[in-house]
DNA sequence: GCAAATAGTTGACAGTGTCAAGTTGTACGA
DNA sequence: TCGTACAACTTGACACTGTCAACTATTTGC
């Protein structure tokens, strides 16, 4: 007697991953069980090891997931646009706000065991490769191999940095306190102007001989 | 018969905290088990409890540890200096880098649920204002209170973004891909003077009025 | 028709967080 | 000096976890 059905299609690798997202997204990745996902597949508790080596393993697929998604994103972003400093933030900001579970999952090496994980690192390599052609679209001019990544540390820094306080950081809460400040995404938006308005006016001027 | 003495100073709640600490450092939050930690301090697998309420109550314990660090290292920084952005923005990164152990707890409510622990969320609450202070030395003039804010994001979103890169995510192994990139120190200097250029180029320019 | 692979299954084990209840030492008022 | 209250633990139990091992059923290639 089998169980409940594992899921429409039963693709049972798709419905755990989906599971283990839904849970991260409203609690976050501690809160993944091996057990629990398998239960809200439909399947017992060991079905789950077939698609992935370990609970690591569940974790690695998303991020590879999350990475492929954001290469996308920032690809989007920088080949359509006359302004790709601030649109390349904004869509870094706004693939974290609209893939929380793969974000929030996507950076932390300790529970992913990334550097294990093969297809994970090219999605990262590929990611990063989104980051540095979006940089010279930004920076004019040819750059050195120092000056390019310099520009992508920036761009990534401020991206990651807006991304993280407002998925998982006090920012929010605390934007709370200001009722002169009531729509949130206006405000993002606004700060987002700022950072590329500051990046625009920094990229015309310096690391571009 | 007691088991190995608590510590030299019998002092459990200080050896927890450290015990996790070190583990954290690490490993990752994740690692830290109430058992393990109470092995490590020489009590039993209860004893904790005697001083944090649950596994939340000792994280939530290191973030107000960190919360209260960061203020002072923030406070130092901007205290004292003509380039305040320039060694504010130091300061939150080489706190990070310092504490880790602090730092990868600091911002994860998930873990040390800091919305009900009162003293945690007073602690980020004076980091914040250390920040907004930071800001009022950084950018001249009265500014409005959105403005303000726009500015603390700014800063705090730069600061946490190369924080977070560097302790966390995969910017330091993807800088050993660059030869010409061998100390890692010196490169996040330049990064750092890089986004105080910007920041303090902007400052003068925007939102005085 | 059959061997091999795929896609599961049940069962067991050590380790976990936490509730409950017991024990020991120490402070202090009568 | 006695008694009691409290702090600082202790042992024991429970349900739950990740994962190893071994088993079964179904599909596939030859």
């Amino acid at each position: 007697m089998s169980p409940a059905p594992a899921s429409t299609t039963g693709d049972v690798r798709r419905t755990v991953l989906d599971a283990a997202l839904a849970i991260i997204d409203v609690q976050g990745p501690d809160a993944v069980s091996m057990r629990e996902v398998a239960r809200q597949a439909g399947v017992s508790h060991q079905a789950p090891y077939h698609y992935f080596h370990d609970r690591a393993g569940i974790f690695a697929a998303i991020s590879e997931e999350g990475f492929l998604g954001l290469s996308d994103a920032l690809h989007r972003a920088y080949s359509s646009t006359s302004n790709p400093a601030g649109d390349g933030l904004r869509a870094y900001v706004t693939f974290a706000m609209s893939h929380r579970g793969h974000f929030r999952v996507m950076f932390r090496n300790d529970i992913c065991g990334i550097s294990t994980h093969e297809s994970a690192l090219l999605a990262a390599d590929q990611a990063f490769n989104s980051l540095l052609s979006l940089v010279s679209h930004v920076v004019e001019g040819r750059q050195s191999e120092e000056n390019a990544m310099v520009w992508a540390t920036t761009l990534w820094s401020i991206a990651h940095g807006v991304a993280t306080l407002v998925i998982d950081g006090p920012l929010v809460p605390r934007l709370a306190k200001y009722p002169s400040i009531n729509d949130v995404d206006a405000y993002l938006d606004t700060v987002i102007d700022h950072f590329a308005a500051m990046v625009n006016r920094q990229a015309k001027e310096l690391f571009t001989t």
